[in-house]
DNA sequence: ATGAAAGCGCTAACAG
DNA sequence: CTGTTAGCGCTTTCAT
């Protein structure tokens, strides 16, 4: 260990012959100071190696330029191109992004909040689990930090929100298919204790009745997100009701599966009939998080949430409100974007 | 905005009627404090709903509690992994885990870091590309802040550095599918621009040696991460050499396309022969980064990188050497865990 | 066991 | 344009 002595402005003024208020305005580029002055002090800089103590620089000057970041889930795909949105739209404009994984516990998401706080953040940004909402803003308001939350599905009242629109996106699906000639159409795929997935299934379900199509509760069926399972589900589902012409995936994993399930169901279904059917008139749908490589490999168009969009625009709605707090909470709803193959 | 006064320890040690050392001591639960003043403080603390600046705090002390944490790519499992480690371990003593994405630019790595130790951090962890390690460890040194590194594959002098076996991983898989009577084992998957790869073929490679079995180069063949890929390998792979018997797969991916590659390759091949002997005696092994659910629908048995408890290891690295900071450098190698199926 | 006082490194008025 | 000065909120000797 070198250990070299901490550097600090007062050393900065000190070589380049000025004084520190100088040095810290040159830090910040704020004042007018020559650009002999800069210079010198710039020099001086490089040459002793010297790095601004933020601590310090926060303390006293009420801006850390950081900003919290409470992720539920950074493995989710959709979290992570949130994060990367975030992240690269707030560096670009020389702030640095404080992140911290909630690991999905909604109840020490407080105690976090209070953690990020206590570190000075200018401002927090809340992606997942909305569960506290109100009171999280709450706490954040009684130490004048904004807060702006982003989720998959839902909305809270009180609250700033960015979240993406789960309905339309599944209007747009089920439409594209519509117009494809297809008029019995399935949903495979999520968990009925799902918001997300409530809010497509809604989507899908009005739309069948707003173009004056069927819809049948045994044609949504739930399935847990593996290829496997979605595989055999698609099998169960066109066995009992050979009608169905297209499907609705409720993600790319599913839809991966539904895709072998339907080559399987074609080769294990008495042949020529059965096999043509599923394989050339089944049509497939899906809804992704991000743009997937694997979903170039089957026949299919889907939608993406524009996660990466969503957190480009957190970034600036919670950029907005630590330079003008008052300003009045919204809601904001993203669109999604469709992809077809040719 | 209600925007209280903002609260500081001052304010505590007046409703305390007790003075800001105190408050001070007690906050850090160092000093030698009666009970009954302890409890008063807690109360005030509680009933002004005080949270402690750790900025000043810090910039006093020296300490600040939070660890930076440099990773490459969050949307890669084993990094997500590798970082929930890191934080649970962390966050258990009492620490915080300060994250920065960067997004595999190793260029941008060195003012992240300076970043990061401008805002106090006590250490930091930089996980993926050790391009210049041995550069930022310099620089860190420069302000007394430890760093460890960790990393998939290869390994850095003159940096604490921890990494998994991954040799060891080929050797435990190759070794298994031998034991199991196989003797013309090949590889799929994998840039063979990947030190990963490299080592893993390595082990896999001095393992067919050490037995005195064949290690045919044709056997070895690249591919990308891509289900439809590996199953268009696989079936070509077979056909220009049926003799093989077994395959050691890259990773997850690779393996599902193996095996969906395998039931195509039975369904296609001439009846009975070719596809009895797919489906049944070509076993299939990989190498994976976390336990895929994935894999727990076909017949393989894999490796796991110990992502996790790599992650565990660099925190405790990383709190040994702020404790101790001339403690000498290491170089940590962990070994995989071997899942297997009945 | 507790209090008083001296800063940590920096910014922000205010002077010049 | 640049220097002086007074703290930001907290920890830490050193007294008591």
């Amino acid at each position: 260990m070198t250990m070299t002595k901490k550097i600090t402005i007062n050393d900065v003024a000190q070589a380049a012959g000025v004084s520190v208020s100088t040095v810290s305005l040159v830090l910040s580029g704020k004042g007018r100071i020559s650009s002999a002055t800069g210079e010198r002090v710039n020099q001086a800089i490089e040459h002793l190696g010297f790095v601004r103590n933020r601590q310090a620089a926060s303390l006293r000057g009420g801006h850390s330029g950081v900003i919290g970041l409470i992720v539920s889930d950074l493995r989710a795909p959709f979290y992570a191109e949130l994060t990367a949105g975030i992240t690269a739209r707030l560096e670009s404009q020389g702030r640095m992004v404080f992140l911290i994984q909630s690991a999905g516990e909604a109840d020490r998401l407080l105690p976090r909040l209070e953690m990020l706080i206590s570190q000075g953040v200018d401002g927090v940004i809340i992606a997942g689990s909305l569960a506290h909402g109100t009171e999280l803003r709450q706490a954040a308001d009684r130490s004048g930090i904004p807060v702006v939350f982003a989720c998959r599905a839902s909305y809270l009242d009180e609250v700033d929100l960015i979240r993406p629109d789960n309905m339309q996106a599944a209007q747009i699906l089920t439409e594209q298919l519509i117009q494809r000639g297809h008029q019995r159409i399935a949903w495979l795929g999520g968990q009925s204790a799902s918001l997300t997935r409530a809010e497509r299934v809604g989507g899908y379900c009005a739309t069948l009745l707003k173009f004056g199509l069927p819809f049948h509760s045994e044609w949504v069926v739930e399935c847990e997100s593996s290829q496997k399972q979605a595989a055999e589900a698609v099998g169960i589902l066109l066995r009992q009701n050979p009608t169905i012409s297209a499907i609705l995936c409720y993600n790319s994993v599913v839809a991966m599966g539904a895709w072998f399930g339907l080559l399987r169901a074609g080769k294990h279904g008495d042949e020529s009939g059965i096999e043509r059917y599923f394989e050339q008139q089944v049509a497939l749908a899906a809804f992704a998080d991000v743009p997937e490589r694997a979903l170039d490999d089957i026949p299919i168009s889907w939608v993406i949430t524009p996660a990466k969009e969503m957190g480009e625009s957190l970034a600036e709605r919670i950029m907005q409100r630590i330079e003008n707090n008052a300003c009045e909470l919204r809601n904001h709803i993203m669109s999604p974007r469709l992809v077809t193959k040719n």
